[in-house]
RNA sequence: GGCCGUGUAGCUCAGUGGGAGAGCCCCAGUCUUACACACUGGUUGUCGUAGGUUCAAAUCCUACCGCGGUCACCA
C-alpha cells in the first residue's frame, strides 16, 4: 500500500475553509431523502445588530454537535439558519450612526431611513453568516430565513389579523413602559428593574380651606403636576377624618381630593400617597378604581409638557425633579428630604430610565394562549433540559400579563391596520388596503407603528418552514425536535413560540428544550463590551481552529452550568486535536509496503479485543450523552478513549508489532489500526468535524465523507468484558512497576529483571501471550512469568495487586532507608483502613442491613488490607536484610 | 421579600447512597524514530457550616452562611 503522509504539524487553517466549502457544494447539510424520522432544529436567529459573540459560538456549537450526530444516525436532518431584524436594537444602531453625522431619523424620512437600515442589516448579516461558516455550523443555507423577509412578513400579518379576529389582539389607551430614548413603548418583560439611588421628598399639600396641611412622600416630585388625588389607607385611624377634603396642589391653582384606597401602606412614609395615574402603574390602577381622569405631564421625549408651569416645560423629568423640589422648598412646601434607594425600570436595550406613559397601544390577550402552553407542558409534550427551567416557564405563564406589541419605531413589521381619514373606520387586513370598505373613499393611512420583534420571532419554528402555507417542509419537519437556547430568553421567546405554535398549528413547536449556560470569563463575569472581557470566536478559530473551539466548549458545557473560559481554555481542545492528528500521522507513516487484510475475531489478541470493547463503549457513551444533552460527558468519553486507551496503550502496544520483522503481523496490526481510526473518526465527527473529515479523506480504508457516514451503533459482538479486565490488570502491573522505580529513585531508562506471579490461570496465559508487550511496557531487562514465584526472593522488590504480584530486582539501585520509611508510612495508612473495615464488619447493624454485595466487598477489602500489611511488613524485613 | 441554582484539589469543573475524580497549575524525570500541543511518575481535599435520616452520606432531609440568577407595584 502506498504511504499517505500527513503534514508534520496540525494546522486547521490549512483545511477548514476548504472542507466547509466542499460540504456546502456537495449538499451535505441538506436533509437526506428517505423516510426515517426527521430531526429538525431551528437556529435561534442572531440579531443583525452586530456580530456573533462567544454565547452564539457555544449555542451553535452544541446545535452543530447534535445535528451532526443525528444526521449520522441516518435521520433526515434539517438545521434552519437565519437572522432576526431586532427592531429597537437595529434602529438604535442606525440612529447612532446618523447622530455621528449630526442627523436624526426624521431628517431622512421613513423611507430613506429604512433603506439605510437594510444596508446595516446586509452588512451584519454577511458577517454573521461568514462567522457561522467559520465555526463549522452544518446548517442548511438553502433554508435560511430572515424575520423581515417576505414569507415571514406574511406569517406575521396572518397571525396579527387572525388574533384580532379571535378577539386576542386589541388596541387601547393604557399606561405602558415607555423609553424616552428609543421613543417607543416596551413590553413589561423588556423593562429591567435595578436599584437606583434616589431621594424621598416630603411635601406639604395645604388644605383648600386653609386649615393646615398634609404631608405626602414621593420619589418623583416633578410628577405632582399630574396629581389628581391624595390617597390614604381607609383603615388608617390618623386620616379617617380628612378623607373627602380637598387639598391645594402647590405651585398650581388646582385642588384635588383626599381619597381612601387600601393599596396605600400605613407604615410607609407618611401614609399618604399622591396619585398620579398617568405616570405610575399603581396610581393608574387606583385612578381607575376611583374614576379619576389621568393628567399626562410628559412629552414623548420625556420632557415636561404644557400642563406644567411655564418654568419647568421642556425640562427632562430627572432635571425637573430637582427644580421642582427647589421651588417647593423656596415656597415653603418642602418638609424634608431623605436619601432613598429604590427599584427603577430601565430599557433593556439602551438602559435609559423607563417612564410609565399613557398612550394608545396594541396588545395581545395572553391568558388563553398561556393556558394552552401550560397544558402542553403538563401533558409532557415539551421537556426542558435541565428540568428546573420548567418552574420558570410555568410560573411565568401562570402570572402572565397582556403583551404590548406596538412599537413607535420604523424598522419592523408595520402594523396591518388602516384608518379612514373620512369616516374614521379602522381596517385590520391581511393585504394592503387602498379604499375604505365603509365609505369607499381612499383617504387611508396605515398605522405608523411597527410590531415588537418577538411578534415575528415567536413564529420562527413554523414560519421558517413556509407557514401559513401548508408546504412540504412544514409537513415533514414540523414540529421540530430540539431547541437550544439561553435562559435569558425563555420568556421573550421560548414560551411565546410554544404559545404561537399551539394557537396556529395545534402542535408544540419542539419537544426538547436545551437551555445552555451563559459564557462568562474566568472571574464569572458576563462577557460584555463595556468590561472588555469578551472573546471573539473568530480569534479563537484563528488561534486554535474551529474544532478546538467546539470541542472545548462542549467539554465544558455541563448541563445547567455556566461556561467560564478565557482564551487559554481552548488549548485543551487544541491539544486534543493535535493528538489525533499526530496519532493518525503515525499510523499513516507505517503503511508503506503493507497490505490491508480482514482481521476476524479469532485472529485478534486479547489486547485487540480490549480496544474494540473500549471503542464500542465509547460510541455508546457518546450516543446516550448526546441523546440526553449531556454534552460534556460525550466530549469526555471520546477524549478518554482516544487519548488514554487508544494512543497511550493500544498504539504503544502496536509498536511491538510494527517494529518486528513479521510482515503478516505488521499487515494485521496496520489493518486493525486503520479500522480503529476509521471508526474513531465517525465517533468523533460531531465534536471535531473538520479534523475528522480531513483525516477521513486521507485514510485508505474509507469511502465518501465522514459527515455522511454512519455513526457506530453499539455492537454486542464487540463486548469483551474479560479481555478488558485482563488488560486492566496488565496496566496495573505496568503502573505498579513504573511507580516503584520512581519511588525508589531508579532512572526510568534503567532496565531491570522482573518476575510476575499471576494468581489465576487466565491471567497467566494472558501475560504469556503478551509477554513481549509487557516486557516493553515495563522496560524490563528480562521478564519471567511464574505462578510459583515466591515473595522471599532475596533482593527483589515486591509490588502486589489484585490477582498478581510483581518482583522487581532492584538491589543495585535503591536507597534502602528511604524505602523502609515509605513502607512504614504505608503500613500506618493501611492499618487505619483495616481498622475501619473491621469496625464495619463487627457492627451487627451493618451485617444485618447491608446488601450482601456490600458485605462481600467489605470482607474482600479487609482480606486485601491484611495481605497488604503482611507484605509491607515482610518487605521491610527484606529491605532491612539488604 | 418569593422562587431557583450553586458552594468538591491552587484554578475551572465532573461525580449524586457503599473504598474522593478529570483538565490546567505545581514538583521530579524523559527530546524513547506520531506528538515537548508529548511521555512517565508524583503532591494537593474538615467534598460551605451545623444538625438529622441510614448499618453506611460529598451524595437524601432540615436549618444556617457565602456566591449567583430570576421574579415582585410599595409612593
Amino acid at each position: 500500500m502506498k504511504a499517505v503522509e500527513l503534514e508534520k504539524t496540525y494546522n486547521p487553517a490549512a483545511f477548514e475553509d476548504r472542507i466547509y466549502k466542499q460540504w456546502v457544494e456537495d449538499g451535505n447539510f441538506r436533509p437526506a431523502d428517505g423516510n426515517g424520522t426527521p430531526f429538525t432544529v431551528v437556529m435561534p436567529p442572531p440579531n443583525v445588530t452586530g456580530i456573533l459573540h462567544m454565547g452564539h459560538a457555544l449555542n451553535n456549537s452544541l446545535q452543530d454537535i447534535i445535528v451532526r450526530y443525528q444526521r449520522m444516525t441516518g435521520r433526515p436532518t434539517l438545521w434552519v439558519p437565519g437572522t432576526d431584524h431586532a427592531g429597537i436594537a437595529t434602529q438604535n444602531v442606525v440612529e447612532r450612526q446618523l447622530a455621528r453625522e449630526g442627523l436624526r431619523r426624521q431628517d431622512l424620512g421613513r423611507e430613506k431611513f429604512l433603506e439605510r437600515t437594510w444596508q446595516v442589516k446586509e452588512h451584519h448579516h454577511s458577517i454573521i453568516t461568514e462567522q457561522l461558516r467559520k465555526i463549522g455550523a452544518s446548517c442548511d443555507w438553502e433554508h435560511e430565513r430572515f424575520t423581515l423577509d417576505e414569507g415571514l412578513s406574511k406569517a406575521v400579518r396572518e397571525v396579527f389579523v387572525t388574533l384580532y379576529e379571535r378577539g386576542l389582539v386589541y388596541r387601547g389607551m393604557y399606561l405602558v413602559n415607555y423609553c424616552p430614548h428609543c421613543g417607543t413603548a416596551l413590553a413589561d418583560d423588556e423593562v429591567e428593574h435595578q436599584e437606583d439611588a434616589g431621594h424621598l421628598w416630603e411635601v406639604n399639600y395645604p388644605f383648600a380651606d386653609g386649615s393646615g396641611n398634609i404631608t405626602v412622600a414621593t420619589t418623583r416630585p416633578e410628577t405632582m403636576f399630574g396629581d389628581v388625588a391624595v390617597a390614604v389607607n381607609p383603615d388608617d385611624e390618623r386620616y379617617k377624618a380628612i378623607v373627602g377634603k380637598m387639598v391645594k396642589l402647590p405651585l398650581t391653582d388646582r385642588e384635588i381630593p383626599i381619597i381612601a384606597d387600601s393599596f396605600v401602606g400605613i407604615e410607609f412614609g407618611t401614609g399618604m400617597v399622591k396619585i398620579t395615574p398617568a405616570h405610575d402603574p399603581n396610581d393608574w390602577e387606583c385612578g381607575k378604581r376611583h374614576n379619576l381622569t389621568p393628567i399626562n405631564i410628559l412629552n414623548p421625549d420625556g420632557t415636561l409638557n404644557d400642563v406644567c408651569p411655564q418654568q419647568f416645560r421642556g425640562l427632562p423629568a430627572e432635571e425637573a425633579r430637582f427644580k421642582v423640589a427647589d421651588e417647593l422648598k423656596a415656597q415653603g412646601y418642602l418638609k424634608g428630604v431623605k436619601d432613598y434607594n429604590h427599584e427603577v425600570g430601565h430599557c433593556y436595550r439602551c438602559h435609559t430610565t423607563v417612564e410609565p406613559y399613557m398612550s394608545e397601544q396594541w396588545f395581545v390577550k395572553m391568558k388563553p394562549l398561556a393556558e394552552k402552553a401550560l397544558k402542553a407542558w403538563r401533558d409532557g409534550e415539551i421537556r426542558f433540559y435541565p428540568r428546573r427551567w420548567e418552574n420558570t416557564y410555568s410560573s411565568w405563564l401562570e402570572n402572565i400579563r397582556d403583551w404590548c406589541i406596538s412599537r413607535q419605531l420604523w424598522w419592523g413589521h408595520r402594523i396591518p391596520v388602516w384608518y379612514c381619514g373620512d369616516c374614521g373606520e379602522m381596517i385590520v387586513s391581511r393585504t394592503d388596503v387602498t379604499v375604505c370598505p365603509k365609505c369607499g373613499k381612499s383617504h387611508l393611512h396605515q398605522d405608523p407603528d411597527v410590531l415588537d420583534t418577538w411578534f415575528s420571532s415567536w413564529l420562527w419554528p413554523f414560519s421558517t418552514l413556509g407557514w401559513p402555507q401548508q408546504t412540504a417542509d412544514l409537513e415533514r419537519f414540523f414540529p421540530t425536535s430540539t431547541l437550544v437556547t439561553g435562559y435569558d430568553i425563555i420568556f421573550f421567546w421560548v414560551s411565546r413560540m410554544i404559545m404561537a405554535a399551539l394557537e396556529f398549528t395545534g402542535k408544540v413547536p419542539f419537544h426538547d428544550i436545551y437551555i445552555t449556560g451563559l459564557v462568562r470569563d474566568k472571574l464569572g463575569r458576563k462577557m460584555s463590551k463595556s468590561l472588555g472581557n469578551g472573546i471573539d470566536p473568530l480569534t479563537v478559530v484563528e488561534n486554535y481552529g474551529a474544532d478546538a473551539m467546539k470541542f472545548t466548549l462542549c467539554y465544558l458545557a455541563a448541563q445547567g452550568q455556566d461556561v467560564l473560559i478565557d482564551m487559554d481554555s481552548f488549548k485543551m481542545g487544541s491539544r486534543f486535536a493535535n493528538k489525533i492528528w499526530n496519532a493518525t500521522r503515525f499510523i499513516l507513516m507505517n503503511l508503506e509496503g503493507r497490505n490491508l487484510v480482514e482481521v476476524k475475531p479469532e485472529n485478534m489478541t486479547d489486547m485487540d479485543k480490549w480496544i474494540f470493547h473500549s471503542m464500542n463503549e465509547c460510541a455508546r457513551k457518546v450516543s446516550t450523552s448526546l441523546e440526553s444533552y449531556r454534552f460534556n460527558d460525550g466530549a469526555q468519553a471520546v477524549y478518554d478513549f482516544f487519548w488514554n486507551d487508544f494512543c497511550d496503550w493500544y498504539v504503544e502496544a502496536a509498536k511491538v508489532s510494527l517494529y518486528s520483522d513479521d510482515d503478516a503481523e505488521k499487515d494485521r496490526i496496520v489493518s486493525l489500526l486503520l479500522q480503529l481510526l476509521e471508526t474513531s473518526m465517525r465517533i468523533m465527527h460531531p465534536f471535531l468535524s473538520f479534523l475528522t473529515e480531513e483525516i477521513y479523506s486521507r485514510l485508505p480504508n474509507t469511502e465518501g465523507k465522514v459527515i455522511c457516514a454512519k455513526f457506530p451503533g453499539y455492537r454486542e459482538d464487540l463486548v469483551f468484558t474479560e479481555q478488558a479486565a485482563l488488560v486492566g490488570t496488565m496496566q496495573e502491573i505496568v503502573r505498579g512497576v513504573r511507580n516503584a522505580k520512581v519511588q525508589l529513585g531508579i532512572d526510568a531508562a534503567r532496565k531491570l529483571r522482573i518476575t510476575v506471579r499471576p494468581e489465576s490461570e487466565q491471567l497467566k496465559s494472558f501475560l504469556e501471550d503478551h509477554s513481549k508487550l509487557l516486557s516493553t511496557f515495563l522496560n524490563a531487562e528480562s521478564l519471567i512469568i511464574d505462578a510459583t514465584a515466591s515473595s522471599d526472593v532475596t533482593s527483589a522488590f515486591p509490588v502486589a495487586g489484585q490477582g498478581y504480584e510483581s518482583f522487581v530486582f532492584v538491589r543495585d539501585a535503591i536507597d534502602v532507608d528511604k524505602e523502609i520509611k515509605r513502607l512504614e508510612d504505608e503500613l500506618v495508612k493501611t492499618r487505619a483502613l483495616l481498622a475501619g473495615s473491621e469496625k464495619k464488619l463487627s457492627n451487627p447493624q451493618f451485617m444485618e442491613h447491608a446488601k450482601p454485595e456490600a458485605i462481600e466487598k467489605e470482607q474482600s477489602k479487609k482480606a486485601e488490607f491484611e495481605e497488604k500489611i503482611q507484605k509491607a511488613m515482610s518487605h521491610i524485613e527484606t529491605l532491612k536484610s539488604f
